[in-house]
This record gives C-alpha cells, structure tokens and sequence, in this order.
DNA sequence: ACATGTGCGGAACGGAACGTTCCGCTACTG
DNA sequence: CAGTAGCGGAACGTTCCGTTCCGCACATGT
C-alpha cells in the first residue's frame, strides 16, 4: 500500500487506481478461490479498498468472475504448454498435474463455472485445454508411462478431487494436495494397472460440460 | 402413501404418523447427502409432506442435521466394524474403504459437522469410528500389504476427496466413485511406495477435529 | 352420533445476507 | 481555482430461509 510512483508513468491518483486493479483482482482470485460464493464485500476488504472501486472496474459480480475465470483458463493452458514441451512422456504429464494442481487452477475454472453466462472465449480456451491435455495424456500412455485404462476426462476428476482438499490455511491445503497428489500419481503409472482394470467409464465430455450451465445454488429442490 | 394397516400395530392417522418418521429420516438424509446446505422445506417437499410434519419431530434444522449425523456415525462405526472382522489384512482394508465410499458415508459426517452443536454421542462414535479405522489399517501394514508412509489420517482424506465427486445423479456419482476408489486403492498398495515416499505429513487430529466448530457460513471474511 | 384433540399443510412472519446504487468527500488535474 | 475522477461506505430492494401459526381433516373414545 506504499511506493508513491516510482514504477509507473502515471502519478498520483492515476497511479493508485492503475495499481487497484491488480490489487482487486489479486484479492477476487484469492477470495473466490477459498470460498466460490463469498460476497463480493468480502473481495472489497480482502483488496482494502470500498465497494465503489470495485463497480468502478467490473459492471457486476458476474462479470467480475468471468474475468476470473478467463484468467484461470488462461493459466491452465500456459502450465499445460509448459509441460507438453517436456521431453520424457512421464515428466509431462507429471509436470501437468503438479503444475495444475499447485496452482489451484481448478478452483480458478471448474469451480468458478455455472455462476456466470460463459463466452466463446472461454470456450475456446477450455476447448485448447482439454486439447493440450489429452496429447500429454496419449504421448505418457503410448510410452506405457501411465496405465491405459485412464482417460482424458479422468484428469479433472483428479484435479476436482485434490481441490476438494481444504482445511487449514493456503499453504497447509498446498502441503496436503503435494501429498495427496502423490498418491494419485502413483494410481496412475502403467504399473498400477497390473493390480485390476477400472471400473465402470470416466466422465463422458457432455457430463463434464454441463459445470457451465448456470445452475441454481445448491441443487435441492425448492 | 398407501397400505392401509397391514404391517403395523397401529392404524390409521397413529400409523401414518409412524411411517412418516422413517420418510422424513430418509429425506433428509437424500437432501442433505446431495446438498448439505439444503432449506428445510427441500428435505419437506422431498419426503412428501409438509413442514408441520417436519418441525413436529424436530425442534429445528440443526436437531435435524445432528440426528443424521448420529446416524452417519453409527453407519460408520457398523461398516468399520464388519470390515474389521475380515480375516485378510488388506481384504479388511479394502473392505472399509468400499464400504464408506458405497455408503457415502462420508457425506452423512464430515459434511454436517459444522453446522450444528455436536454431543458428547458424537464425539464418543467419532473417536470409535476412529479407533477401528485405524486398528484395520495397522493391520494392513504390519502385513506390508498398504505402504507404510500413510497414516490414519490419511484417509478421512481419501473419503473426502471421492466426495467431492459430483456429477451426475446419485447413482452416477457412486459408479464413478467406485472407478476412482480403484485408483486410491492402487495408490495404497504397499508396492506403490516403491515410486517415492509421500511428502510431509497427514493432517493432524487437531487439523480434522477443526471440522466439527461451528463456523459461520463459507469462510470468506465479512 | 358427537365432542375432542392429534397430526398436518402451507401461508405468513421476521430477520439475515447480498448485489447494486447512490451520495458526498477527497485530492489530483488542467 | 474550478472541475472531476476515483472512491468509501451507508442505504436500498430483493431473495432466501428458519420458524411460527392458523385452520382443517380425520381418527379416537364415549
């Protein structure tokens, strides 16, 4: 909350408000991440700054996780990028689950998803995730790194279930997931299949997609 | 809605009454299973009747919920306990982990805690439920049968995670809980440690006893 | 047959929470 | 020095939900 403007060209106010929008957003990502529904009162104290700044920048609340979302997704496919440019077929896909995982990104999409009208943006990014993805997942399975049985849509119900993982603060659930991720990645190497196939079928892509389908609350009927 | 009075000692509207307790019971616990937030007139609506019918065995939501959850407990202690007396180590093992996850059992527990005053009957269960728990997993690696860097409170972390799996109906849900149970079971095998052990260390007692506190609403700050 | 009270359906009530708007102030800007 | 961008936070209107309450229907006991 200091530094007067030494880093930018703007000054003064101009400044204070260029530097409010990282600060808002910032706040937004860790507050929805913690808590999907939380009041967007509660992102306005989380950034230390009033309701007003933050109508100033987003037109609804709405609009406000869209963003976040945009920039989840964005993320996603940055880490996924990464890892696809690993060599070894088992470091990729390993580098994708860590990577996905110590981000959080799944809280940052998956989660987000149903409590905004999504874009054809956010289509097109998911659509490139699941992309990017898969061709980790196949190169791991043809180099019988990953046992054959899994599919692709089995991969966000990984993530879904560490991301359920939630009891002390950020860092101690960050400890948890490396753990618990460790687990799964031992679940998932080719070796693993010699103890029994997997029931029954992962996900079908209709399934999965019906997340961004605003939904009303909970799901109990009135 | 029908069968006069043939299964019951008593007739008409005592009988009804009667029958109405179990229908309530189940409600609730479908609704709450699904939705553990749900309003009360949703586990009214699901049971067929109406809230009267409801607020007549129940002096409020929260009694409500700590019965299910006494009842979860009990379910829990009784599976634990079957699965106890199996003869093979990693078959008894393997047996509670089935055995909670088909009951989701998870979800009548953990879920609810939280959310309303718990008993000393709670407590009592829960440290039973805890005791078996982990009497049948020292036995499975004292047989080196599950790998020895995992830790009682490890699982509780497994229930969690497979309850976090929500995607379609119920009984969806528990097939594909049943195929990503197979995975946590490869993962627990005793040769999967063969990959590396796990990093840092299982949720303290303190750490999951934190659940049962009642704290207000999602977490994020007014 | 009739008075009685139990059990219940569902409308009504009171309060809490939350998204959004609006007013007024501050301090840069030109 | 006038104008205004940016903002804090109270206020508003709405939605949701737990609980209460009123009146009805029917089984029960005489």
């Amino acid at each position: 909350m200091s530094t007067p403007s030494t880093d930018a060209p703007l000054s003064g106010r101009r400044a204070q408000a260029a530097r409010n929008d990282a600060v808002i957003l910032d706040a937004a990502r860790e507050v929805f991440m913690a808590a999907p529904d939380a009041p967007v009162s509660a992102v306005a104290h989380a950034a230390g700054v009033g309701i007003s700044a933050l109508y100033r920048r987003y037109a609804s609340k709405e609009e406000l996780l869209a963003t976040l979302c945009l920039d989840g997704l964005r993320r996603f496919v940055e880490i996924a990028r990464a890892a696809r440019d690993t060599a070894d077929p088992w470091g990729a896909f390993e580098a994708l689950l860590r990577g996905v995982v110590d981000a959080d990104v799944h809280s940052l999409t998956v989660h987000l998803a149903g409590r905004f009208a999504p874009t054809p943006e956010h289509g097109a990014l998911a659509e490139e995730a699941g992309r990017l993805a898969g061709e980790i997942l196949r190169r791991a399975q043809d180099a019988r790194a990953v046992r054959s049985d899994v599919v692709d849509t089995d991969l966000p119900m990984v993530y879904e279930q560490l991301a359920a993982i939630r009891l002390g603060g950020p860092a101690r659930d960050a400890a948890l997931r490396r753990r618990y991720l460790e687990l799964h990645l031992a679940s998932l190497r080719a070796d693993a299949e010699a103890h029994g196939a997997l029931p029954g079928h992962g996900p079908s892509q209709a399934e999965l997609g019906a997340r961004w389908q605003r939904e009303a609350g909970t799901g109990a009927a009135r």
